[in-house]
This record gives structure tokens, C-alpha cells and sequence, in this order.
RNA sequence: GGCCUUAUCGUCUAACGGUUAGGACACUUGCUUCUCAAGCAAGUAAUCCGGGUUCGAUUCCCGGUAAGGUCACCA
């Protein structure tokens, strides 16, 4: 063994709870974890609730459910314990404390005097000039003592450019505006996530902090805190944003962000989410773009972590997820058919839809629309033919289509043992008959599901039964023809 | 407004300063199929603008422009 001064890869995700986490966040954790884990190193999940106004009932069980969902296994955090006890920032108050007191005894802390409405008058000065508000500005010439009721601000040693290193971004630097006197301790004893995440990460070791790009700013104000602390920083990394599909904007849970378990019920394997993301600011510099969870965690560099945004795409992800879908082995389908149903369809015809689920899964990896969607109610009720110009194939006519279907129930009803192989025989006799197979089975596809694409027709009878084929199949004749 | 960051097909992206600017998704077409979202084949499509450095810029520098972030007792 070589010399062991290269330090243990320490990595954490550190949410707070404020209701659910969409793709940014759980990007983010993908990141930290991979690194962690692509280096033999730690991950731990800290949970950053010092916010009691913003914080949402549940939200820790929330995130824990996410994290689980992707196989995202913390190291040390709730439930798991670790060697920094405890991993809830509210029950760390005393520390946090202890290192404000430390910065109040350099010198380098002070209550803040003003009140909401002086504050308040400052900013409006600030933006009446049109400067950034800074507080060191109105800096008390003497600092009084602290009572604990008051809010502790950070007093900036030096006011500078800052000049640091990011993984991800490179040599980056601020202007002496991005330094100023924030909050270290709010007046209700909570620290800022400005102060408190920076000793939490002092103490639990932590040696490199991925976040988003909204944090470059204020990295400055770390930097001289660590060094009003005497103690080196970790190696920054930062992410770049995730735009919203549509617009421009960052993503937000204002545009439509959505909770990241909403793409568990719509079908989403865990795999092909997690490839997605991997993929959604990060490329391995190959071609390759279907990985599984270990291969991501070799390839995974933070040198090929993007710098510019990226849109989400949720086509992308649909083929990803198919991509994935078509992977599984038989047994993982069969085992899993039921659970991907939707629960009002697991009993009674459910197994009946197994076999068609089962051939849509591994031939065309395609089960989001069909269970999550809703799309499989035509097994269960009369689809309504709201347009029925949807029955023409291309150029065919109404009065020739009406003609099929009515021939098609005609000669379907001739047959006693109704089962799929025989259905078929009977439809393509007719269908090859005609110059467009499109002509005969594009109508009873459509007569049968109301979809444009759906499991093949010829299942989908079998299972429906004769008497409910043959029904929807002169239904869709009888609307057709009063159409012309 | 100050500070900061970013900029290659519609989207995600690749390209030691020298490539017919590559791949994928999406889209279009053809084949195949079961009419389909699978498969196979093909096609359309990009270096934000203006200067400079260089024999040569997608690549380096400067300036514009555009987009994003940030200037909280939120994280």
C-alpha cells in the first residue's frame, strides 16, 4: 500500500424540507452520489431544516422515498445514523453556536441593531440609485453585545474580488459587491443556511460540494467565512440549471416542475430515470447513451459536467425509459405487470391483460402510456368514437369502411371458439382482400380501442369477447354512417 | 441597475487551433410488420453577431447581443 494522503471522497446532499423535490434536486443528489461512489467514498444525506416558516409536513419522509426509489443509498443521515449525529440541522443548534462564538470572539460577528423598517428604508435607497443593496454599508461603528435575540451578522474581514476554482466551471471570480455582512444566526436562534452549511461541512468532513449554479454567487461570502474560520474550503462543483421544456426559465415548481415520484406512477423505471438525469448536464464523451446504475458509476466524471443549461425533455426520457424497458428480463416483466397496472385493473381482467402488457413491454418497451395514462380503459368501457373521421384509413371513404366493419363483424361472428389466432386468420382473409390492409384494420383497431395505437386488434378482441367485438365493431359502422 | 455565468442542428450534446462540424432524441421518407410508438435503411437541420490573434478559428482574446443566476432573518 502507498501512502494514504489522498483524503476519503466525502459527499452529501443536503435538501431542506420544503415540499417535493423535482428533477433539479434529485439531479443534484445523482451527482454527489455517483462521485461518492465512483471514488469509494461517503455519501451522506443531511437534511438542512432551519427554515420553520417554509418547512412542509412530510417533506423528509418525501425525500427519503425519492432517494430510495432511485437507489440512492446515503452513508450516514436519518435512519442510517453515522459518526455526526444527528443529521437534522435543527437539532444542531448548539453547534452552530459555538462557531458563532468563535467568529463573535475574532472579532468578526455582530448583532444586527436595525429594525425591518430601517432595513427595509435601506434597500429602497439602493435600488432608488440603482446599486446593489449592501449592508456593510450601514455597518455600526461599535458592535454591542450579543443578546441571542438579535440577528448575528458575518463581519467581512477584507472586502475584495474573490478568485476561486470550480470543478466544473474553472477559475471563477467576483466583483467586492458579492462580499456583505449577511445573517449568520437568525433572531430566532436557526442559522442560515449561509453559515450553517458551512460548519456542518466542516464538521462531517465533507470534501466536495456539488450545488447549483445559483450558488456562484454567494461563494464569496463562504470563502471568507472559512477563512474568518482558519479552516481550508472544499472543492466546489458546481451544476449547471436545468431549464423548464417550454421556456427559457430555470426550473421551478412554478412552471411546472413535477414531483419526481410522479414519473414512478407514470411507468419510469428507476434506471432509466437515473440514466436520464445522469445524462441531462453530464456526457461521458462517447456515444454511449443507455447506461445502467454501475456503468454510470464508472464513467461518471466531473470534468465532463456541462456549463450551460440544459431543457428538460421529456421525450428523451420516454425513449431512455423504452430503451431500459426492452432490457428486462422476461422474469422482471412478469414480475412487475401487476404492480404497473393501475389498482382498479389488477383484479378480475388483469390477468387476461398480462399477456398483451407483456409482448407491449419487451417488443416495444412501452408502458407509460398504456397503464399510466389511462389508455387501457377500453377493456373495460365502450370507447366514444367522438371523431369518427378517425375510422378512414388515409383516402378510404366512409361507405367503403362502413362496408369492412360491417364484414368484419359479419365473418368474426362465424366463429365459435373465439380466440386471437383465429381472429387474425379471419381478418387479414379480408384485409389482403383489399388493395390497403389499412383499409380493414385501422377502422377495427380504432372500432375496438378508440386509440390510433394500441395493442394489436386481433388480443384485443379475444379478450373484449365476441359479443362486446362485434358490438363495438357495428357501433362504429352505425356512427360512420350517420356521418355520411 | 451592480456583480456573475452561459452561448454548436428544434432539443441534449461531440470535436489537442486544421473534420465533408460527429452522435442521440424529435421530425420526414422507404422497407418490414399487424393499422401502431419495435426493427432496419435513408433524409432535413447547427457553430449568436462584429472585430482581432493566427498560414488557419466552433475552439484563443476583445466588444456587442441574447439567455440565465444573484443582490432575503429562503435554501
Amino acid at each position: 500500500m502507498g501512502k494514504t494522503n489522498v483524503k476519503k471522497v466525502v459527499t452529501r446532499f443536503a435538501p431542506s424540507p420544503t415540499g417535493f423535490m423535482h428533477v433539479g434536486g434529485v439531479r443534484t443528489a445523482l451527482y454527489a452520489w455517483l462521485w461518492a461512489r465512483k471514488n469509494n467514498g461517503t455519501f451522506i444525506l443531511r437534511i438542512e431544516d432551519t427554515d420553520k416558516e417554509r418547512e412542509v409536513e412530510g417533506s423528509i419522509d418525501h425525500i427519503k422515498e425519492c432517494l430510495k426509489w432511485l437507489e440512492l443509498d446515503w452513508d450516514e443521515g436519518p435512519d442510517k445514523g453515522g459518526p455526526h449525529l444527528p443529521y437534522l440541522q435543527s437539532e444542531r443548534l448548539e453547534l452552530y453556536k459555538r462557531y458563532a462564538q468563535i467568529l463573535i470572539n475574532k472579532g468578526l460577528a455582530y448583532p444586527d441593531p436595525y429594525s425591518d423598517e430601517e432595513l427595509d428604508g435601506f434597500r429602497e435607497q439602493a435600488e432608488l440609485h440603482k446599486k446593489p443593496f449592501l449592508y456593510r454599508e450601514y455597518r455600526p461603528a461599535e458592535f454591542e453585545k450579543w443578546d441571542e435575540k438579535k440577528p448575528l451578522r458575518f463581519k467581512t474581514p477584507e472586502i475584495k474580488e474573490t478568485k476561486w476554482n470550480d470543478l466544473v466551471y474553472g477559475d471563477l471570480s467576483a466583483g467586492p459587491e458579492a462580499l456583505d455582512d449577511f445573517i449568520l444566526i437568525k433572531s430566532d436562534g436557526y442559522p442560515t443556511y449561509n453559515f450553517a452549511h458551512i460548519v456542518d461541512d466542516i464538521e462531517m468532513g465533507v470534501t466536495h460540494v456539488m450545488r447549483g449554479q445559483e450558488f456562484i454567487s454567494s461563494t464569496p461570502k463562504f470563502l471568507a467565512v472559512y477563512e474568518a474560520l482558519g479552516v481550508k474550503p472544499p472543492l466546489f462543483a458546481t451544476l449547471p440549471p436545468i431549464m423548464a421544456p417550454d421556456g427559457k426559465k430555470k426550473l421551478g415548481k412554478r412552471d411546472g416542475a413535477k414531483d419526481i415520484l410522479e414519473y414512478r406512477k407514470e411507468g419510469y423505471l428507476p434506471e432509466a430515470m437515473m440514466n436520464f438525469l445522469a445524462l441531462l448536464g453530464w456526457n461521458p464523451g462517447t456515444d454511449q447513451e443507455i447506461f445502467d446504475k454501475d456503468e454510470l458509476v464508472k464513467s461518471f466524471e466531473l470534468d465532463r459536467v456541462q456549463r450551460s443549461g440544459a431543457r428538460l425533455d421529456e421525450k428523451k426520457l420516454d425513449w431512455i425509459n423504452k430503451e431500459h424497458l426492452k432490457k428486462l428480463s422476461p422474469e422482471a416483466i412478469q414480475n412487475s405487470i401487476l404492480e404497473w397496472l393501475p389498482e382498479n385493473m389488477r383484479s378480475g381482467i388483469a390477468g387476461k391483460l398480462e399477456p398483451v402488457l407483456f409482448e407491449r413491454i419487451s417488443k416495444w418497451g412501452d408502458i407509460r402510456q398504456m397503464a399510466g395514462a389511462g389508455e387501457l380503459d377500453f377493456f373495460f368501457k365502450k370507447p366514444e368514437l367522438s371523431d369518427g373521421s378517425k375510422l378512414l384509413f388515409k383516402n378510404a371513404s366512409a361507405e367503403e369502411t362502413v362496408q369492412n366493419l360491417r364484414k368484419a363483424a359479419e365473418w368474426l361472428s362465424g366463429i365459435s371458439d373465439f380466440r386471437k389466432e383465429d381472429i387474425k386468420n379471419v381478418l387479414m382473409e379480408i384485409a389482403d382482400s383489399l388493395d390497403a390492409r389499412g383499409k380493414l384494420l385501422h377502422p377495427v383497431r380504432y372500432a375496438l380501442t378508440g386509440l390510433d395505437k394500441s395493442p394489436d386488434p386481433f388480443i384485443v378482441a379475444e379478450i373484449l369477447g365476441k359479443e362486446e367485438t362485434l358490438d363495438r365493431l357495428n357501433g362504429a359502422a352505425g356512427i360512420l354512417k350517420s356521418l355520411e
